[in-house]
DNA sequence: TCTTTGACTGAACGATAAGTCAACAATAGC
DNA sequence: GCTATTGTTGACTTATCGTTCAGTCAAAGA
């Protein structure tokens, strides 16, 4: 609802109608439409800021443990897109709870630095290749989250694939297969 | 405006103070909220294919021209960042009018298309990277689309370098300076 | 000067949606 | 069975917002 709605173009007697529940009964749960979206936000955030702090704890070398986060966070995407589709109203518009908006703005900045740091140790040995690792970092971010729009879209396209093709530019040492 | 509340979180008192004229000659010039949407709409969409269509007219490689094409739009970007998250607005969200909407998956149809044909042609003289061309079409377009939203949301990256890294990304041919 | 046209205004209207509340049902404890 | 607590409802209130409209003002033409 929320994630094509937007937060403005939802209507609670919407959400009731959808959960099968009156309008008051969401008031008895929610003090308000603000907490409910502020909920959202923080249930969705808080799942994917873990995902990412259990990918940094993970053994293994930092493109292997980078791939495999961005498997995770692509199989997150196909299965709830519109958990994806939510955060990005709260990241991209004005008119949404300012709570949300930081709660938003926390967690670009927290995944970009985990990956930056992935990036930072790849470099290192040779797997990732070379630039500003904070730079490589926004850089990935960005097109994760494009790709992520594609997929939410549902455009023809499976952004899976993508997603792992993506991850190869990134990567130097994997073998020379590039087509599929 | 648009871009930063959507569509339903606009409001034509809002509009009319921006402007700083009286709601009523809003009504004098357009004939409805959703006549306001769509003009902006068809303003946007119909600049962005018409670049579009010029790069490919272009004399040159087609990884020169596929640049020539990432820098303009990047600085489309810059200068009208509200532009392309208008579009956005009205490419995510269901609450906005159809015409909108049909607007632009249209141009996100014919830009991928265009973006398609330039790395078809590159791939030939192995400028660009192997890989299915509607694939990296796809790929390219959404990762233009992430730094876009990015840059748009001034984060304190710059998203021009990186859309040149983005670029450097899919090419091959390119000298080996992969850092800065 | 009189009339016409078009830019422009702001009050008023109707619809819609967030939030409230008094009442009702169900369940549990006694 | 009786009472207290909790879950649940939908009509009501209140405010907001898109849209309309009667009317003002100024310039142009006759």
């Amino acid at each position: 609802m929320f994630a094509r709605n937007g937060y403005v173009g939802t209507r609670i007697d919407g959400i009731a109608a959808a959960a099968g529940i009156s309008k008051g009964l969401i008031y008895h749960y929610f003090g308000s439409k603000e907490e409910i979206f502020n909920t959202l936000i923080e249930s969705a955030t808080h799942g994917t800021i873990r995902l990412y702090q259990q990918a940094f704890g993970l053994p293994g070398g930092a493109a292997e443990r980078l791939r495999w986060l961005m498997e995770q966070v692509a199989t997150g995407l196909v299965e709830q897109p519109h958990m994806f589709m939510v955060v990005l109203q709260a990241f991209v518009s004005d008119a949404v709870p300012q709570e949300a908006r930081e709660l938003v703005s926390t967690l670009a900045a927290k995944t970009r630095s985990i990956v930056a740091q992935f990036i930072t140790e790849g470099q290192q040995n040779g797997e990732i290749v070379q630039g500003d690792p904070e730079h490589l970092a926004f850089l990935l971010g960005s097109c994760i989250q494009g790709l992520a729009v594609a997929k939410a879209m549902s455009t023809p396209m499976p952004s899976l694939s993508a997603a792992d093709s993506l991850i190869r530019l990134f990567t130097r040492s994997t073998p020379p297969e590039s087509g599929d």
